[in-house]
DNA sequence: AGCACGCCGACT
DNA sequence: GTCGGCGTGCTC
């Protein structure tokens, strides 16, 4: 996050230097080019953890098309028979430099091919590339292949779009609600770089916010970056931009859009033709021209993991952009993350948030049912519904639509104690408990210690169940309760992006909920309390909270009649967060929790994994820094096994590149079955 | 990752 | 003698 230091870049450095140089010498002495004979190229596959440049002379005829960032083709892996190369596979790759001399000795053999001469891999993009490779122990070339979409000579051919100039500065319009909000606009628009983690009021207007503050950005004459979950947050956003400051300003990049029409988007952006960008995580590498803002919009959302080696997050490549391109940050959402929590704690970026009264107009009314409560109801027992869930739907739906939030198959904690439905956790560390066979012992999914003698820690009990739920039929129940009102479903497959004002009955899952037009749903129903609360996740709290206020948010607010009912116990601390509309609150105290426990982010992680000879090979090439804890290492569910490492704050940096030096040295070793690592995993349990 | 080189044992 | 086992090391 914010504790990368210099000394471990030195490390790294010193991996990556070579030996002395030498006059390039080709392999035919073919006609060279005269100013810069070599071309210093990035391979695209292939040495996959040797991670360098290979160095290629460039004849005469490919003298002009040969410039930094451009693709090529090279052979590589040739051999020399009888004083001549032979074989040797084309590859693909990028020219990153062109040279006067070689820092390698032996001869080079000519580039093959200038692809295109269009530069897509610029000297900044590379850098970023660079930055989040060493941020995730990762090898370059596989950054680059996240970053850099695939060439579509068609899209190339076209010309971009003429540049647009800056637009004026916008309105403040909803931002006026947040105590800052006009301040952080007016920044924008001036040329500077606030930092921000900003809580979203519940309600329609954040796309619109949002787009205010890329437009004001617009308006200083940089470029602006904002990063969202998926295609309906994306296509909102888009259709703000476009209302605010009509077309041209911006692009949208996101998968849907098909190969080539989203390379010729990106080569507007790169070709400094658009300066705005709106897209999903891969738009995170957008090469937007003097980028003026990085934003992020609900950064729990898991979709924002990149899934792809050397799996960045989102949120961490936008704050090293911030730094290294001097930008503006503007982390949004309902909720807040612990990281974004961290953020602010650190000093390094400002709460933006609405006052008390703007919370209480926007916010719906929040009603709990607890386990206590449903003991007491007869009518919940035989329906499996407390009545009061009956009640707030029966009046809901004489004014409007209702959102009934139901949980998502395999959404359920792996263990739990059999009276209270607590997550079994591991008396040691803290881990989710797992049985690996039926009838087994249970252990830790983190330090593999077997829990012969658990017992639940809220309520003393000493028997675990698996956990199952009947929320979607409890959902069907409902429908069936009230034939006259049409059902809607979306979920899965069918994500359906808006429903009707008029009265209906909406059942969706988590992430999928359709925002209501006109004054928003009248109710919701959160049925999936428990099956959130009750994960075996560091972040089941937190992202209980973020997926209840995201279904609350779509509700009307409490002074409009819009009421939230959420089926979990009332004294939960994600449930009184939502009660009291304090997502902030919430994610301080999360945060305290994580620090206390020496838990990510404040701690940093990394799991190694894969075979277990290989994965102790690796450990003893390593230099950890001091104070790394080792949990494990446990089976891992594919096979072989997986350690955990853990460093103090501040640590991050040196775990990432102590374990690249380790993989690196056990490469040039003979390598041997490979090892995966990953920094800040974010499936742990 | 490929892929050729090399230094060992069994075969026509 | 020669074919081929795969262990080892290099690829601009």
């Amino acid at each position: 996050m914010t504790d990368e230091e210099p000394p471990a870049a030195e490390q790294l450095a010193l991996i990556r230097a070579t030996a002395r140089k030498a006059k390039p010498r080709t392999w035919r002495g073919a006609q060279l080019a005269e100013g810069l004979p070599v071309a210093r190229v990035l391979v695209d596959k292939g040495l996959l953890h040797l991670d360098q440049f290979f160095d290629y002379a460039v004849p005469a005829a490919m003298d002009a098309d040969a410039r930094p960032g451009v693709r090529v083709r090279v052979r590589f892996g040739a051999r020399v028979v009888k004083g001549r190369r032979e074989g040797g596979t084309l590859h693909d790759g990028f020219v990153v430099e062109r040279r006067a001399d070689s820092d390698y000795a032996g001869p080079l053999a000519p580039l093959a091919q200038v692809l295109s001469d269009e530069v897509v891999l610029t000297p900044s993009l590379l850098a970023l590339c660079r930055q989040v490779a060493d941020r995730y122990a990762g090898a370059l070339a596989d950054v680059v292949q996240l970053a850099v979409p695939p060439r579509m000579a068609r899209a190339e051919r076209d010309p971009s779009p003429e540049p647009l100039p800056a637009p004026a500065p916008p309105e403040p319009g909803s931002w006026a609600r947040y105590a800052t909000g006009p301040a952080y606009l007016q920044a924008l628009a001036r040329g500077d770089i606030p930092r921000a983690v900003w809580l979203a009021l519940p309600g329609p207007h954040w796309p619109a916010e949002l787009a205010r503050a890329i437009a004001a950005t617009l308006a200083s004459g940089r470029g602006a970056l904002a990063v969202l979950p998926d295609g309906r947050s994306v296509a909102r956003a888009d259709a703000a931009l476009t209302e605010l400051l009509g077309a041209g300003h911006h692009v949208m990049l996101t998968a849907d859009a098909g190969p080539e029409e989203r390379y010729r988007r990106w080569l507007a952006v790169s070709r400094g033709a658009v300066r705005a960008v709106v897209g999903t995580r891969a738009a995170m590498f957008a090469p937007v021209a003097d980028l003026g803002l990085v934003a992020l919009w609900d950064d729990g959302d898991s979709s924002h993991a990149e899934p792809h080696a050397p799996q960045p997050h989102a949120r961490d490549v936008l704050l090293l952009r911030a730094a290294e391109e001097r930008t503006a940050f503007l982390l949004g959402g309902l909720t807040s993350t612990v990281e974004g929590a961290q953020l602010v704690d650190s000093g390094w970026a400002l709460p933006l948030a609405a006052t008390r009264d703007e919370v209480r107009a926007a916010a719906p009314l929040i009603r709990t049912v607890g386990d206590a409560d449903q003991a007491r109801d007869a009518a919940a027992r035989a329906a499996r519904l407390p009545s009061l869930a009956w009640q707030v739907t029966r009046d809901a739906l004489a004014i409007g639509p209702v959102l009934v939030q139901v949980p998502r198959r395999g959404y359920v904690p792996k263990l739990a104690c059999d009276s209270c439905r607590t997550a079994a956790r591991c008396a040691a560390c803290a881990g989710p408990l797992e049985l690996r066979e039926q009838g087994g012992t249970p252990s830790c999914g983190w330090c593999g210690r077997p829990a012969a003698d658990w017992h639940c820690q809220e309520c003393g009990g000493f028997r675990l169940r698996a956990q199952v739920v009947g929320a979607r039929r409890t959902a069907e129940e409902l429908g069936r309760a009230f034939p006259r009102v049409p059902v809607r479903t979306s979920g899965r497959d069918t994500v359906l992006a808006s429903v009707g004002a008029a009265p209906a009955l909406v059942i969706a899952t988590p992430g999928a909920e359709p925002v209501a037009d006109g004054a928003g749903y009248a109710a919701a129903l959160l049925l999936d309390g428990w099956a959130l609360l009750n994960r075996p996740d560091l972040r089941a709290g937190e992202e209980a909270l973020r997926r209840w206020a995201a279904a609350a948010a779509l509700v009307r607010p409490a002074g409009e009649g819009g009421t939230v009912l959420v089926l979990a116990e009332p004294t939960l601390r994600p449930v009184q967060a939502l009660v009291r509309w304090d997502p902030a609150g919430h994610a301080v105290r999360e945060l305290a929790e994580r620090a206390e426990l020496r838990f990510p982010p404040v701690s940093r992680m990394a799991s190694v994994s894969g075979p277990a000879g290989a994965v102790a090979e690796l450990l003893a090439l390593v230099r950890l820094p001091p104070g790394t804890d080792q949990l494990g290492p446990v089976p891992a569910p594919g096979g072989g096994e997986r350690l955990l490492l853990r460093v103090p704050p501040g640590n991050g940096a040196a775990l990432a590149v102590a374990l690249k030096v380790g993989q690196v040295a056990r490469a040039a070793r003979g390598g041997g079955e490979p090892v995966s690592v990953r920094l800040d995993p974010t499936d742990i349990g």
